[in-house]
DNA sequence: CGCGATTTGTGCACCTGTTCACAAGCGCTT
DNA sequence: AAGCGCTTGTGAACAGGTGCACAAATCGCG
């Protein structure tokens, strides 16, 4: 139960990146087919790699890999196969072509402009969290609908209004928003930000943002995976109270109180 | 594209709340088993619910409930039809009754105590989000390693040490712990929640958790999220010059402008 | 009271993704 | 130079999830 599950779901079918048959214009393999799934665990993969190749490792088996990435060792060698043949049979996979390979799939090898909307509660602190800057992005412009906002400077940057945004991101050639507004926001800034030429939301939002097709969405909601969290829970302490009454019922074997963990396991 | 993905792997298999058949107790449907796809859409189809509500709607169509989610109708009726019959053929979905019944089954019926540890720039964030209070959650502790943070006022709650998590944790029933410390921290802290008996963890930290298999863990990774678009702005990117090659080689059809949108579409 | 319009609930085929298990390949040792 | 142990890469079976398409059920209206 306590394996890992990582933001993305699945929902959406189909490889990744299937347009243009090769065959028509003779390109190399630069751009493999990749399942969603598999992109979705590309990046646990690089940092668990940036922590191994940090920690002294020039070398790493899927196995040792696998643990690091919380997943196991048979998926990995299937994703890592698409990206090619990085790997050494009988000695395991070269961790910093590795690294490259992967950092350029994901398209981190020049660090991308990302515009962020709505400083309030969440949005400022999405605003200094380290882990963007150190992974490949760089927060290039901050924007809220609040006049009494705007000017504040947060981590050297200038909040700006939400009506410069067309300006901005063509100046700093931004395609990657950050929402982070209230709810009823969200979906007029979203078309805003597409209209200026953004084609891939991150949104915090709790609504469902209706745009074209082209434009990418991932959607994180907090309180969405704490409900997540509280069905398990619920579910563990229906079933242990099932298990219990036919315990004492039937009354066989165990003790009631170790049930709940020896099921699970 | 533009499809929404919601957090929540998919990865693990197999439906939930499986284990005591019950021919052994002859219990009442009161705890289906839900496949774990649909767990993780039912927030979602909570949400739109409530909001459907407010703006005065009794019933709802499969057709509308399905818009408002960002599902099709196909698959919210398939869900739905797990929780039990709400639906009336000819009419829609009471409303009312149907939000009780996912509430329940969510756990949400009573408000559920939440322990926070880490209270740096996002932890700070998160215990003053409304979105937890508003949708069945309360945070009744806060944590942090740092002891000049000790006794800080956020939302009228004191920072307490983590030294007291055992203590806190059962004088208030906790059960379910948000984790937004540094990486470093964050197994060490997982430990000692779940040694004082947190059986769900919420982690913002970038490490995979090694815990217990009945602990439930979440994983929530913003520069994740961030990467996989990037991947996907890269792809549109690469497909793009390829096609536009193409283009100026074959030069057949269509404006090269108009491409990418048209293939996505 | 019966008929038609509407909408649910679901059997079925399809498809993505996971996992097993093993052959192929590599390096080290003798 | 040959053999041995180790690890990758992958074919094939399986599991879970999605979406279509339609039968069953309900309501409203004439």
């Amino acid at each position: 139960m306590s394996q890992q599950r990582t933001g993305h779901e699945a929902g959406i079918t189909g490889r990744v990146g299937a347009v243009t048959p090769s065959a028509v214009l003779g390109s190399q393999p630069d751009f493999p087919d990749l399942p969603e799934a598999t992109v979705a665990r590309l990046p646990e993969y690089l940092r668990a790699l940036h922590h191994l190749a940090e920690t002294g490792h020039d070398t790493v088996s899927s196995e040792g890999l696998a643990l690091a990435a919380g997943v196991n060792s048979a998926k990995l060698r299937k994703d890592l196969s698409h990206l090619g043949s990085y790997g050494t049979r009988g000695v395991g996979y070269d961790i910093e072509p590795l690294v490259g390979q992967i950092e350029y799939i994901l398209g981190l090898n020049k660090r991308r402009a990302v515009a962020l909307v709505g400083v309030g509660n969440l949005g400022h602190a999405l605003a200094g969290y380290a882990g963007f800057a150190s992974r490949g992005f760089r927060i290039a412009a901050l924007f809220d609908a609040d006049l009494t906002r705007v000017g504040e400077l947060i981590n050297g940057i200038a909040v700006r209004h939400i009506g410069d945004i067309p300006e901005v991101v063509k100046s700093e050639a931004i395609s990657i928003a950050v929402l982070a507004t209230p709810a009823g926001a969200a979906q007029a800034v979203a078309d805003q930000l597409v209209a200026a030429g953004v084609t891939s939301i991150l949104n915090f939002a709790p609504v469902v943002l209706n745009l074209p097709e082209q434009v990418d969405v991932r959607k994180v909601d907090l309180a969405v995976e704490l409900q997540i969290l509280s069905f398990h829970e619920h579910r563990k302490s229906a079933r242990g109270a099932e298990l219990a009454k036919a315990m004492a019922r039937g009354a066989v074997n165990g003790s009631p109180v170790a049930t709940l963990g020896e099921v699970a396991a």
